[in-house]
RNA sequence: GCCGAAGUGGCGGAACUGGCAGACGCACAGGACUUAAAAUCCUGCGAGGGUUAAACCUCGUACCGGUUCGAUUCCGGUCUUCGGCACCA
């Protein structure tokens, strides 16, 4: 009989759809799994291979934890507001919610031809007003407990989008969407004080499974460092702070530099003497994008303030005080003091303009007139009065201790994490359910007045200034304040894509519910989620975002977890078939479609499962399709050697049994390629022994079922097996049954193998060393040599070490 | 520059906790079946030497060194590639 794939498929997808066979349960009775993937941005490009990677990983996994017996919930979604539809609406003119619609529809159909077994029935949408009532509510929340502000800042503004972007949106200095340029402009904007939740951000990644690379990838991106903040008096009266890690070398401390915004210059315009050379430096400064500072930043430019000075607190003596733009305004104080001996920029900064360069870390081959001593390890402080001879660490803490009697230093941590820019001047969004009374301020929206929806525009296009498109549909604009009555104005700006995607796992658990996000009994038994897949690419955005999103909502009371998710892994890429990333300009794209129309989607999830270690980039290869295609038709050849037998023959007891051992525990650790590959070595097994039992049959095609289980259901069924294969238990195996009767034994001299041995399993240490001694090989290798020792690794191996 | 990961046949990749390197698959070669091809099945497949054929020997997991009876695995150093961050004081 012929492996129809596209029948097979069609028959079993609809069965699973009339069925709902896969529908999670309020069975709290129960122990529960929570698998998760990545919800996609429904592109109008359709899938990428790159998808299923991860979705048919967890699909494998949830399919298995179903036969084993859990209550499992396996949903999907779409991330479905954002940039791309919205531009394409604009050029194509036609509404985003139509492109939306149009998009969904084409990547649902894929994903149903693949097999998933999502519980459709918990599908959301983030562009659903439903969904982003929520959404908007989290919003208001956030708006009470004063962790959603709006301020007045420079933000990264993408000249083509003519949209304010997140710090974490910034790639390469340029827009990461558009690839536009970005420059620094000033905004009123609405921001989430994420740097409240730092520090228990860092904290609480230490109970969870998560891989180790996105762990150290989140500290980074967070960026905690320790130091001491330090005011150096001015000679003008007043104080300037600094930030350091290095206070131990406050004695080279031999200039200081402000950043071009620093309030301290407006504050001394007065006193400050080149006042116009100063400006013209700041103009200068406020023209570069981030991306040419960074570019420029080899080229240390500054200007020296004229009319005042600074005084070192530990040495007295007055240093002049600098402004350059390579100290930035966001980060610590925006100003530092300058120690050149150690520090590289300083260094620079220093040489370029003359200044003094004082060494006070001893260390050898140090030229301080070609670079900075900076790998200062645990050197010894010289040059530094009361420090001098101390090591560095011990340098620090004293130094901190003299200036906090002084009442001039205390310690400080600081983070690189910058509050999260929450406002983006775009159609395609969340309204944020804010309104600006003139008597009021800003006033929150009531919560009975959610969702607050979008209003039909002609043209989404952002206005020439800057703003929304929102800001010229004039009657939605103009509303009256929900507080006092009187004239106020909607907020115009929308919340960034980041959002509906903070809370997408909690809708999931109870899609439907008008009353609140989710019923808090339903949130207390499915989270945390315990299995979440995705992206390397976000890490430091959605994952970081999210946690903070629950962490808050576990604040108020409505999830009772702090943390989203137990395990968290990650998926390789999938390059195209030249090992580079797969792109339309490259021309090296895969589309699914092709794969599933030409050989199946049993096919396509099997080869995407096999094609290298999971967490590893891989090349597409079309050979290797094929390969896994022969495979499964060999698969499908079962049929015709399975006898009415039942049980294992003796034969293949062992490979059975092993193999049941393998797939049930490689699965479990995303070691999906040798599950496979111990499936291809056991039909092997099957086909030398040229014909199987009923028994034999039914192992195989459960163990493959969560990886193919289109036809291994059609296989089920037509060797007429109770049920369906997804109702039935997973395979058990008995560990003694595991284990070979006979093992080769490996006999070595000095470590290298002269000879082996067909033994029986469980000979003892002495016996192995005599049988080793008895060998042919072994006795004339050894001949006239003197045995030092005899090393036994029972089972495995004897070596023999002779001098 | 900093942080992280990885370098194994012609290719994708295996190797649990230091114990037979190359599982499984692809490609390739030879053979069977066929009028022929495709498909399928069988056999071989790291390099070099050796033999009529075997046996057998030597080398081999990026490179150099170390620890060990024994290293793809542990330690030190070097090189390369990829991912992330980057004037963060």
């Amino acid at each position: 009989m012929d492996y129809k794939f596209s029948e097979i498929e069609q028959k079993w997808q609809k069965y699973w759809d009339d069925n709902h066979t896969f529908a999670a349960t309020n069975d709290f009775s129960k122990p529960k799994f929570y698998g998760l993937v990545e919800f996609p941005y429904p592109s109008g490009q359709g899938l990428h291979v790159g998808h299923p990677r991860s979705y048919t990983a967890l699909d494998v996994v949830a399919r298995k934890k179903r036969m084993e017996g859990f209550n499992v919930l396996y949903p999907m979604g779409w991330d479905a507001f954002g940039l791309p539809t919205e531009n394409f609406a604009i050029k194509n003119k036609i509404h985003p919610r139509v492109v939306t619609e149009n998009n969904v529809a084409n990547f649902k159909r894929q994903l149903k031809s693949l097999g998933f077994s999502f519980d459709w029935n918990r599908e959301v949408n983030t562009t659903d007003p439903n969904y982003f009532k929520w959404t908007q509510w989290i919003f208001l929340k956030l708006f009470e407990k004063g962790l959603a502000y709006k301020q007045e800042m420079p933000v990264n503004w993408c000249v083509s989008c003519k949209c304010g972007l997140a710090n974490e949106e910034v790639v390469n200095g340029v827009c990461e969407r558009c690839g536009g340029e970005v420059v620094q402009k000033m905004r009123s904007q609405w921001m989430l004080k994420i740097t409240e939740y730092a520090q228990r951000l860092i904290d609480d990644l230490d109970g969870l499974d998560y891989i180790e690379k996105v762990k150290i990838q989140q500290k980074n991106w967070i960026g905690r460092s320790e130091g001491a903040e330090i005011d150096f008096a001015l000679t003008c009266g007043d104080n300037l702070r600094v930030y350091t890690t290095r206070a131990d070398t406050l004695f080279g401390a031999t200039y200081m530099v402000i950043s071009p915004e620093h309030p301290c210059i407006e504050k001394y315009a007065d006193i400050i003497t080149n006042m116009d050379e100063i400006k013209a430096y700041q103009t200068a400064a406020a023209k570069k994008s981030d991306f040419e500072r960074v570019e420029l930043a080899k080229d240390k430019t500054g200007v020296e303030i004229k009319g005042f000075k600074a005084i070192n607190p530990m040495t007295g003596a007055e240093i002049p005080v600098w402004i350059s733009d390579y100290v930035l305004m966001t980060y610590g104080t925006g100003a530092i003091m300058a120690v050149p001996a150690h520090d590289t920029r300083d260094w620079e900064f220093a040489k370029k303009f003359n200044l003094p360069i004082i060494q006070v870390v001893d260390g050898d081959n140090v030229d301080l007139d070609k670079e900075a001593f900076t790998d200062v390890a645990d050197g010894v402080l010289i040059n530094s009065g009361e420090l001098t001879g101390l090591r560095v660490k011990d340098a620090i803490k004293k130094c901190i201790e003299i200036l906090g009697a002084k009442g001039v230093g205390q310690k400080k941590v600081n983070y690189k994490l910058r509050d999260w820019v929450f406002s983006r001047q775009r159609y395609w969004g969340e309204p944020i359910p804010i309104v600006k009374c003139e008597k009021c301020g800003y006033v929150p929206l009531e919560e009975k007045d959610l969702p607050l929806l979008l209003p039909d525009v002609e043209n989404y296009e952002p206005t020439d200034d800057g703003r929304s498109p929102l800001a010229n549909i004039t009657d939605w604009v103009n509303t009256t304040c929900p507080k006092c009555g009187g004239k106020a104005e909607r907020e115009t700006d929308t919340m960034p894509q980041w959002a509906g995607s903070s809370w997408y796992f909690l809708r999931y658990i109870d899609p439907c519910n008008n009353d609140a996000l989710a019923a808090k009994e339903l949130l207390d038994y499915w989270m945390p989620v315990d299995w979440y897949n995705g992206g390397m690419e976000h890490t430091t955005l959605h994952l970081l975002y999210s946690r903070f999103w629950h962490k808050f909502l576990y604040d108020i009371g409505v999830v009772n977890t702090p943390e989203p998710y137990a395990k968290r892994t990650s998926h390789g890429m999938i390059l195209g078939a030249n090992g580079e990333k797969m792109s339309k300009s490259r021309g090296n794209v895969v589309n699914p479609d092709d794969i599933v129309n030409n050989y199946g989607a049993d096919t396509f999830r099997t080869y995407e499962m096999f094609l290298g270690a999971f967490d590893t980039a891989t090349p597409w290869a079309d050979e290797g399709v094929k390969g896994c295609h022969k495979f499964l038709e060999r698969v499908w050849g079962l049929l015709d050697i399975t006898n009415d037998n039942e049980g294992i023959s003796k034969e293949l007891e062992i490979s059975v049994h092993k193999t049941i051992k393998k797939v049930t525990d490689d699965i479990e650790r995303m070691k999906f390629n040798t599950a496979i590959a111990a499936l291809m070595a056991l039909i092997n097994d099957y086909y030398k022994a040229k014909s199987i039992s009923r028994d034999e049959l039914k192992i195989f095609i459960q163990l493959l079922n969560p990886i193919a289980p289109h036809m291994t259901e059609e296989m089920w069924a037509l060797k007429g097996f109770d049920n369906t294969i997804a109702a039935t238990p997973w395979p058990t195996y008995d560990e003694a049954k595991t284990i070979d009767a006979t093992v080769e034994v490996v006999l070595q001299i000095n470590g290298k193998i002269r000879d082996k041995m067909q033994l029986p399993v469980g000979k003892s240490k002495e016996e192995l060393e005599e049988i080793a001694l008895s060998s042919e090989k072994i006795k004339a290798l050894t001949e006239g040599k003197q045995i030092v020792k005899i090393i036994v690794v029972p089972n495995k191996l004897v070596n023999v070490v002779v001098k």
